[in-house]
DNA sequence: AATGAATGAGCCTTCATTCAT
DNA sequence: CATGAATGAAGGCTCATTCAT
């Protein structure tokens, strides 16, 4: 029962979602998909029917793996402000080891300039998702205080952890994760 | 002594600077561009050596542009915090002008995965200064606490002010800014 | 005893044939006609060897309706005359019905270049015998002429018979079929 | 001055439309066009935007052609008979130089299935002007006849010129043209 | 300064066919 | 009988760039 190559296609989208998010899904051309994987032309479009199909496959399995390590990493804090700073913690860990790549959603946000297309979509939801986590724990954590009060504080910090990715891209340091990292620390008080 | 077409090398960075802008930089091809200012191809290479070149220069105009807004509107305001509030005001105002479509530096900066290239360091040096800009004017406000304090509270505006294009231009809503105004209020006091 | 899918390779002609005649046989992909069927590629190599052997399978088909559908309609008429005109008014049914899409046949003709080809060869002798027939029917009618008369007004209609078919399927309009109609009753005097 | 290669342009229209007529528009491919003119891809399409331009072009050259051709001829006529006779004449030899593959224009009639394409329209146009040039004549020559009487044997006329075509292309003999050019002489009395 | 013809590698996609199961 | 994964050549077309004029 050997590790790797399960699946045919299983390979292409892993393959695939490395390129893409190392140079981009646009600068990604499926012939280098397909030589890095070892298949010809014809089996690509076998198991995918266009280059944006196997785009949407990679930003939804992204977005599943994300909430799949989220729900892991989120189950073994107790309180909801644990649980904030573990995703924060989330959010460190992943800048180092992208090598400051940033965010597979937000570059996709950036090549496609269409809001209607499908891939701009996922990108949609699975931000939306992501704020609508940090909502959740935000007002648990501060169950004692208004709803106003709560969500706002849940939008800055979404906003914060959204600045980090994008920052850290650029500048390709760590004083974005830093400064993050402390002004949550306030804000959870 | 007429208003357009100053100059064929004007009218090509102004115009690819548009399309560039609405449809992305590695999405535009030469032709279009060419095709939209009404020269030959020839001539486009005259002026700009390659599209690399052209997109420099549109990033660079973009910044100077940028800086040249920035100055007018904050000559306006008196003191630091108010000219604080004018740089997000500037913000609202071009996330509701540029359809959504985001920053462009940052936009490029997806775009481009290799760290090395010109066009990225024209990205750095842009949102460099842009920080830059926020720290001096946050030290002033906050000349009677600490340089690390002010500093701290730099970085977060300046991560919010980036926060809020980002999430405007996925989100298409109006909430990324009217939660970085507030919070903006808040950590002015 | 169900009137639907007697057997796998009998719904493939038949699916095949439509889109053959409907869109032209080299524009017409083994995929399509797979996917029409809801059959696997393999089942439709396990049935024709190629697409030419399908292409002929179609024509000779074609050939074989045809000519089971005229002996049908011939023999309900009583003298030559009635059947070359019942001839006619099978092409009058056909070009409406078909939705001037004219002769597979011709069609294929079109589209084949090198004579060598064997569906060449059966769109020849359906032709042929389409020839044949109406020779036959016109000697029959002009029993008191010379063979060498009779033989050139059965030429005659036979070419006005194909040019019709022709001619509808590029004008889509009524003229031609009127003017062979008259035309044919003329030369039976 | 040299004959050959007066125009890149013109080389591609007169060596595609060679190929096109004969193995047919969709079976030939740019590549085998480029080859064999010895020009680049990215030239073929600086001079025709597409496949189906170039495809237009081809048509529409063969109609010029053949108007050309054909008012030459019967220029040389003199009477209404003679110049019908004349454009008889005509088809003769093309059949015999043309390798019996037939009329360009029904051989793509039956390779383009949709009937709104504007190669059609091409086709439609060339035929109607052909059909309008033998009405023109049949009703010179039977100007003591009715104009219903003349435009219904242009009509017979026009549908035999047509058959020919199509029968000597399938049967690659030369009954065809000899039954219509007795036909006609009997039409004409 | 400006033109526009020419290049050829590359784009995404479809093709008819094969074959292990 | 039937499946569906795999092939690789070919499809039409776009790309950034060069260069003679």
């Amino acid at each position: 029962m050997s590790v790797k190559s399960q699946s045919k296609k299983e390979d292409l989208l892993r393959v695939a979602g490395e390129i893409f998010f190392r140079q981009g899904f646009a600068a990604t051309g499926v012939k280098q998909i397909i030589d890095e994987v070892g298949i010809a032309k014809g089996t690509f479009y076998f198991h995918f029917s266009s280059k944006e199909e196997i785009g949407i496959a990679w930003l939804k399995a992204a977005n599943d793996n994300w909430n799949a390590a989220m729900a892991e990493k989120l189950d073994k804090a107790n309180s909801p402000r644990d649980k904030i700073i573990a995703l924060f913690s989330m959010l460190e860990d992943w800048i180092k080891t992208s090598d400051y790549r940033g965010c597979a959603f937000l570059n996709s946000l950036a090549e496609l300039p269409q809001p209607e297309g499908l891939m701009r979509e996922v990108v949609r939801e699975h931000k939306e998702s992501l704020r609508a986590e940090v909502v959740g724990l935000t007002r648990a954590h501060f169950s004692d205080k208004s709803k106003v009060y709560a969500d706002h504080k849940a939008y800055v910090i979404y906003l914060l952890f959204e600045a980090a990715l994008v920052e850290s891209q650029n500048s390709r340091e760590d004083w974005p994760v830093k400064t993050v990292h402390q002004e949550l620390l306030a804000i959870l008080s």
